[in-house]
DNA sequence: GTACGTTTTAAACGATCGTTTCACTTGGGA
DNA sequence: TCCCAAGTGAAACGATCGTTTAAAACGTAC
């Protein structure tokens, strides 16, 4: 039948966001999707080809929505520069509502997401970074007229800066219950809106901070 | 002869950085090493025995000059409280420096602790958590009567924007050849020393910065 | 040199890996 | 009704996985 298909993507996004991809067997996703090991090759060709796919069908989403916010941005600012804080969170507030849209992927994406950043398959990890291409670009050409103080250096650094806090937020959301066991204190799980909130006006401070003083330089 | 342990431990780190835990056999490592694969289990017991023992001996003293570091900020303030840029200097400087530090480990061991972080294994990141659970009561303890203005669940975020904007960063520069490909405008590699200054003055401003406003929140 | 604990070796264990083969069952057009 | 393409199923392919066994080589104290 032709669900088939979208069996073996649901079992195998469960089990690669569990497990990682070398540690999840065919056989483990197959048996999941209560499907013949064969239907698996026979749909997808291989286990990597079934990958790729699994994140393009997530991935160009995502990133559209990313777009479509950034240019709305523009459009609402009536032909001035829109806030810095309008662009950033064009860019922060579509992964983390993911999280609470099981529609398109949720937690169980995100998870897997953040494990396919860190693969150390580097397929993986171009094909990853060849999604999120043009959302950089688009991205980083938007922060610059923003952000006159820096050199394209200082500003390369703070839009890494940016990622890192926002991909390492996501993934303690997305972790949440396995964080208890490690760390004291936590609170209880916010709104995702006022995580929103909190990251965009931490980055936008960040972002608007003069230079550090350049005497340790050479 | 007593050879034999370092050789597999700086086998199994190299192949490990490269290609992840569970898609690096103990044969490539042992072949590696040039040993026999059953040195292996004589040595370490198992596979995973073998992880944890190569995180214990790096982390150690990663984390143990973190908390000097601390200790000092203390010390040379004389008796006053130390600025919130010199503990965060504390906390982000010791991983930077281990990364031009090949007797530590260096770029490789940076890029296998990134990879741990997100390790698909619980018990992996358990035991990563584990060897990080004091450096973060530390410093969360210091760096909170830095910041009155925060409650105790704004520090925490803010605590984890900084971890992923630290964790990032080093992931970037360990990945600094293989970035070429995926990122325009890539500047040259900048002395560790000057990424240590941008990013601590990015996040004490982040850290500064006052609560967004609250309408939105529930 | 002989005995003894430590370390290294070659070979094999059963289990599981990704993938393929081929016979079988479908379902709709002629 | 026959046909053919699409899809499923059971079984097996060779390769490789982590681990174990038992014998050989080693260094050292007597």
């Amino acid at each position: 039948m032709k669900d088939t298909r979208s069996r073996i993507l649901a079992a195998s996004e469960g089990l690669f966001a569990d497990r990682g991809f070398s540690a999840t067997s065919v056989r483990m996703i197959t048996s999941r999707a209560r499907v013949n090991v064969a239907a698996m090759h026979y749909h997808f060709g291989s286990k990597d080809q079934l990958i790729q796919e699994l994140f393009a069908l997530r991935l160009s989403p995502l990133n559209r929505q990313r777009l479509e916010l950034l240019g709305r941005c523009h459009v609402d600012s009536n032909g001035r520069a829109p806030s810095l804080e309008k662009i950033l969170e064009a860019f922060v507030r579509p992964p983390v509502q993911l999280i609470s849209d099981p529609e398109r992927g949720g937690l169980r994406f995100m998870q897997l997401l953040s494990r396919a950043f860190n693969s150390p398959d580097a397929a993986v990890r171009e094909m990853i970074y060849g999604q999120f291409a043009e959302v950089i670009e688009r991205f980083s050409g938007a922060l610059a007229p923003m952000l006159p103080h820096l050199s394209r250096e200082e500003a390369f650094w703070r839009f890494h800066f940016m990622v890192g806090a926002m991909s390492h937020t996501l993934h303690v959301i997305a972790d949440w219950k396995n964080l208890e066991s490690h760390v004291l204190d936590v609170p209880e799980p916010s709104r995702v809106d006022a995580v929103v909130d909190r990251l965009v006006s931490f980055l936008a401070a960040g972002f608007r901070t003069p230079l550090p003083s350049q005497e340790n330089y050479g």
